[in-house]
DNA sequence: AAGTTTTTCTAATAAAAATTAGAATCTATT
DNA sequence: AATAGATTCTAATTTTTATTAGAAAAACTT
């Protein structure tokens, strides 16, 4: 099997594509074990037995959707960061890798989203590969991160790795909750950046209460 | 079929019991289509075959341990922060609701942590009824947010549901990294608390960027 | 246009898993 | 200890789905 073009040609390469976008389409929507071949097969227009002439078995078009998803997610992230150039603040870069993870996420992209759709239920088999391409695209995140930190946009009492966490939650949670239209996305990016950074709390002081004095 | 007992009594209602408990743990781990009834039995110390004395089918089986969880979550939680009482600050109030959240999920119960795994990929036929419990639980932390607001606690230009999608982010994504041991989960908690009130920027204002200017 | 290659379809086959039936075992009651 | 009822096991059966095989159709070459 070739690997998948970006710019399809033949007609073969349409349709391998075409199927692709079924299969990312039905796994976001339906879970990897969910999803039935004459599913994915339907929505290319297709039949199932057809989808052997272009994949060699399901996990193998399970493989090549979340391979396709990952890499232009850290890719467009990347790019669109570094768009800034040197001048900018980490909270302006922060707020452009969010909203660009988002919009991959919510709006463009299936493959994108059956990443985090199905994160920690690929079958073993395949596991392995995707989980160290999560972790670098973590990594990635990570270092922005420290960055700010280091130039004093985070305070220092900040943990990095929990900051990362949490940001990851608030944005790949959406995935599961958001549903075009109603909201912008660059408004919900913007937000999450500022719930991020200025959190949600009034401008006065908090007491120490009782359970965070002890610990 | 009865319904599952909190405190089962008879030979049946402890082994029904006991398969519940494996169904709640595989579907956990593996997902609902993915895990075979001979996985459940296996974890349940019993055979595929034996499971129909106590259930209907795969299907009903899910339902119960999404009934379980949903309610024992939403009790305990209440029940916890109706305990601080009166008098507790609003952001207290959160956090030990954050916390129990995150010990039930995290630590004590699969039953818990399968309802926010199999969230948006539960079967049609039982997914309406369940999807109504979810949002039972998120109007109950809506009107905590809205109450601090309230209070003054959260700033007025806060839009609450935005923050609370935010929170159960944090919170729920945590289901997919958090492995026991190394991380605390009172630790976590106070974390989270923190940083959904405070945020994680430095103390210096900000100017506003170009981006939020125009917007 | 005839022939060749590529692509797709239809209809088997095979594999996996849920469900059922009936025999076997266990438990409680007398 | 004998019986009846409850529970579990084993071994089919059925259903569902992935996968294959071979025929048909389409596209391309000469």
């Amino acid at each position: 099997m070739k690997p998948i073009e970006e710019n399809p040609q033949t007609k073969s390469e349409k349709t391998r594509l075409r199927i692709l976008d079924a299969a990312a389409k039905t796994f976001r929507e339906t879970g990897y074990s969910a999803t039935r071949l004459a599913d994915i097969a339907a929505a290319a227009d297709t039949q199932a037995g057809s989808l052997y002439y272009h994949f060699d078995s399901k996990e193998q078009l399970l493989d090549a959707v979340l391979e396709r998803g990952h890499g232009r997610v850290f890719q467009t992230v990347r790019k669109r960061i570094e768009t800034l150039g040197d001048e900018a603040n980490y909270r302006d870069r922060l707020r452009v890798g969010i909203l660009t993870h988002l919009e991959l996420n919510l709006r463009h992209d299936d493959y994108a989203a059956a990443n985090i759709h199905l994160h920690s239920r690929i079958p073993k088999s395949i596991r392995q590969r995707h989980i160290r391409k999560h972790r670098r695209y973590a990594a990635y995140w990570q270092a922005l991160l420290e960055e700010a930190q280091a130039s004093g946009e985070i305070r220092n009492d900040v943990d990095i790795s929990m900051a990362r966490l949490n940001l990851f939650g608030m944005m790949n949670w959406s995935v599961e909750w958001y549903r075009p239209g109603r909201l912008n996305i660059e408004d919900l990016a913007n937000n999450m950046c500022r719930t991020l950074f200025d959190g949600i709390g009034g401008i006065q002081d908090h007491p120490i209460s009782e359970s965070m004095a002890r610990g």
